[in-house]
DNA sequence: TCAAAAGTGTTCCGCTTACACCCATGC
DNA sequence: GCATGGGTGTAAGCGGAACACTTTTGA
């Protein structure tokens, strides 16, 4: 089967950034290549988009068909769209990237159809990458970084309940530069949508911390009322 | 001639929200259509993307084509990629939207290819609109709100030498609500990248006002120096 | 009792805000 | 001389930044 058309058409594919956090690093999630072109080449999940379908649908199909990972709660957004004439050496492939945010701990990544291998990489040391995805991924890491200080997205990355020191160590590793302890705890309580669960920790060979949650109701509430965030 | 592929593919155009500023509103760049679907009806100007054709080049052609309208120093960015299924009756068509912010004085617009009519109209005040361009009228608009706010983007907007007067209308219309006269002076000439060009303006019935124009790579440097601005 | 991280208040400074009158010009 | 917008300073309050020690727990 093949389709004909009037004038030529360019090809439109989805590619996904997933970051994640542990207690080291900010993450993120590549696939091997099976097929042709970079075949064995480390490259975001991604592929072609089907007539009739969504892109955010195309991006979750992709990214669940690669990888395994399927986006729950998860923050997905539209990155930016990477047209460039010769950005895939075969033909003109016009891109449409997504980013996401998700618990590392909560997503068992499998390698599927089309990739011969699926892990997470720590950003700060990534493999080469096929086509132009050392760029992309560039553009998603400068757009994390700079969304995080006003929109409260870095909860994503997180477990529900969290302690006050894991959200600092992950807006550390953001920002790329340590924060006082004392103002940040502040800080992140007055906005108001930081709500502690009355739990603590367990398990752990020390005194046990706090456990909070982020309450998603209530920031859009706030959001409404014209509250503004900046970290 | 023809092009005939093995799968399916959607089509792809680009689609421009070029927004414009006068001493009453703030306005959009629209065109009539003179083709089916929605022939009559007014839309943003755009067209279907060539193979071989960078995104945002394909942006500028189309605008040219239909408005006659070439962007020099307008600023031009990425807005988001619109692919929902349906939101053309014809067949699966995506499109990458852009928007730019132009000096609606420097630029003559006129109808050309596609286009019946093309001329400005108060974004208060809109025709119904083809497609789902309302929609991403609409997002434009959020967008400029909310990143004017942040990086010195409305000066595109304004003629090269501009009065504080004209500067502090251009955020009122922008924001939707008035601010302070000598606030307002205050922060923009502390911020450093809004310079004295020692001239005044002439011709106006009333004491002449001080012209001063943007100075971008003042901006640029103040930028690397880890500089922020907010409105 | 030691190691490790949790938890907690105050002071200072700079920026934002609120606010009203005189000035220069053209008609 | 009058109408129109141009241009200017100060005081008060608030939020951000700097800063160090005590507490709780498990080993």
């Amino acid at each position: 089967m093949s389709f004909t058309y009037r004038y030529a058409r360019p090809a439109l594919t989805v590619d996904a950034v997933v970051f994640g956090l542990d207690d080291e690093d900010l993450k993120v999630l590549l696939v091997e290549r099976a097929g042709e072109p970079f075949r064995g080449t480390w490259a975001l999940p991604g592929g072609f988009v089907n007539v009739g379908e969504d892109l955010e649908v195309a991006a979750r199909r992709e990214l669940a068909e690669e990888t395994g990972l399927r986006l729950a709660d998860a923050y997905l957004e539209q990155l930016y769209t990477f047209g460039a004439p010769g950005r895939d050496p075969r033909e003109h492939v016009v891109s449409c990237a997504w980013y996401a945010l998700v618990n590392i701990r909560d997503h068992e990544v499998r390698a599927a159809t089309d990739a011969a291998d699926a892990r997470w990489w720590r950003v700060q040391a990534l493999p080469d990458l096929a086509f132009d995805h050392a760029h992309i991924l560039e553009v998603a890491g400068e757009r994390l970084r700079g969304k995080v200080r006003y929109r409260p997205i870095g909860f994503a990355l997180l477990p529900e309940r969290f302690t006050l020191s894991q959200l600092q160590h992950l807006y550390e590793t953001l920002l790329g530069r340590g924060v006082d302890k004392r103002n940040f705890r502040k800080k992140m309580l007055a906005l108001g949508f930081v709500v502690d669960t009355g739990e603590t920790e367990t398990d752990v060979p020390r005194r046990p911390a706090r456990l909070y949650r982020f309450d998603e109701a209530r920031y859009r509430q706030l959001e409404r009322e014209g509250f503004e965030m900046w970290v």
